[in-house]
DNA sequence: GCCAACGTTGGC
DNA sequence: GCCAACGTTGGC
């Protein structure tokens, strides 16, 4: 099981996340309940995902990350100061989880355009209509190829 | 539990 | 900025 998990490079880029000791950071801001699942109830410490970048003037796969945290709660929700606040989560109930990822590495950037033009890769999630998940799964036969695709 | 209104996402 | 698609909210 393979992940992919989209950030908006003006918030969060990979390269944003190489410059972090360690190349590691907490992936927060998750405020969707099936995403958050996926983080609490399938993720599991080594599992590989690719870094997508959404919401940009080029959107697609920007490079290789590793999960190295189990899921626990993510520290925006209480900030009062974060624009991911949440009034209604409590520190004793909390209600949004996030895990830890490290960079494994940059790799050559996998448009959207490109994902689009591969008919293997119509099933992905990411292509399918309306999706709008974060954090979505990704198979491992769709994983090789888009391996495959990012080395050639 | 239904569902209309509203907010958000994200590619274009 | 537009807008389709989808998730969440809250009154009933």
């Amino acid at each position: 099981m393979y992940w992919l998990m989209k950030s908006e490079p003006s918030e969060f880029s990979i390269d944003d996340l190489k410059r972090q000791p360690k190349r590691r950071a907490p992936w927060t801001g998750v405020r969707n309940y099936q995403a958050r699942n996926f983080m609490t109830r399938e993720m599991k410490i080594g599992q590989l995902a690719f870094f997508y970048h959404s919401s940009c003037a080029e959107p697609g796969i920007a490079g290789i990350i590793k999960i190295v945290s189990a899921a626990y709660p993510d520290e925006t929700q209480f900030d009062a100061q974060s624009e991911y606040f949440d009034p209604k989560s409590a520190t004793d109930d909390p209600r949004w989880f996030n895990v830890d990822v490290e960079l494994v590495k940059k790799t050559r950037f996998l448009p959207l355009r490109e994902l689009k033009s591969i008919p293997a890769l119509s099933d992905l999630h990411i292509l399918k209509r309306g999706n709008r998940l974060s954090i979505t799964p990704v198979s491992d036969r769709q994983w090789k190829l888009v391996e495959k695709i990012i080395a050639a």
